[in-house]
DNA sequence: ACTTCATTATGAAGGACGTACATAAATCAT
DNA sequence: ATGATTTATGTACGTCCTTCATAATGAAGT
């Protein structure tokens, strides 16, 4: 399905296409097996940042970075889920204007009480993957998540607007007007 | 990065977030490349569609099926298209109920003008992806949204709701109270 | 010390996607 | 012919994500 244009250089925009619709199946699936847990999408995906990461908190600028959107959008994520007590804000004793959020032992447990019923759901939805082909797909997907990033970090510094400053960016498109 | 418990069955979660990483990566460098010529990834996603298929037009729950969203959403997407001159509605003439989105001319010439930069962006985000590897990505999407839709046929046959109607969905939960 | 610039998080406003439910028109089934 | 079903869409809503503006804090130069 959907094979669109019978070219060669097509190949990148099919491979996009495809992803965009991996991501919306992924979605799906996911919202589903989580319903009534009401986590969207963004929120599960700082909640398990949080998880990983060391348990004196990830600062808000940081969990932007990583995820790979704006700062701001963040910000509201955490709201989110500090609404429902699965995370909390510390202070960050070593810069006052920064604020750490830390997975609260309820986040914990939400998530591995919501660990059986998703993976139920990935597992349907990956049938018949190998286990080869499970991280070869994951493999790829960050590779492309690299290559954006390098990629904006290369725009960004000179797209025009002659910023010589540092532009320590998060890849995010913040710097134009 | 993005490690987040050391399991074995956690691999498919990984690949899952791996996924929606690469989605937003692509998003935000399609966004960039398309600057200005404004349009947002759902509409090109439905022109792209319109531009792949017979002349005469697509119904607008046909799109819905083959996209993976509710109908509700493709009728947003059309207006969308056609406040933009990109695509109009004709009516059909086998059943009134119907209504087929056609793309235009100007539809046409816009997808022309579009696949540049576009391809630009994609050839930059895609850097050293290998023609094989590009065709194994795409693989493995496709075949993970067909797994979405078989699982979510078989979802809504028998999920309580005893409905033994025909039920020829679209993939949409629009079944579920 | 004071000033100036940079960064951090957030408030405010808005666009877009996507959903569910309800409704009108048209078709199908009996 | 009557009732059920399908089709598209109106209405209402939630979430994600963005940009711009702002207050607090830090850093650095004079």
């Amino acid at each position: 399905m959907a094979r669109f244009t019978a070219g060669d250089d097509t190949l990148a925009l099919e491979a996009a296409t495809a992803v965009r619709t991996a991501f919306h199946a992924v979605e799906r699936v996911r919202a589903h097996g989580a319903q009534g847990r009401g986590l969207s999408s963004g929120a599960l995906d700082i909640l398990m940042r949080l998880s990983a990461s060391a348990d004196d908190g990830v600062s808000i600028g940081d969990l932007a970075q990583s995820a790979g959107v704006s700062s701001r959008n963040v910000t509201g994520l955490v709201d989110t889920l500090e609404r429902d007590g699965l995370a909390r804000r510390v202070p960050d004793r070593h810069d006052r204007r920064s604020v750490l959020a830390q997975i609260t032992p309820a986040g914990r447990a939400w998530i591995e009480s919501f660990r059986r019923p998703t993976q139920a759901a990935m597992a349907a939805i990956f049938r018949d993957f190998t286990p080869d082909e499970l991280t070869q797909l994951r493999h790829l997907c960050l590779r492309l998540a690299e290559n954006q990033h390098r990629l904006s970090r290369h725009l960004s510094r000179n797209d025009g607007t002659d910023t010589p400053g540092r532009n320590r960016d998060d890849g995010t498109d913040n710097t134009r007007p």
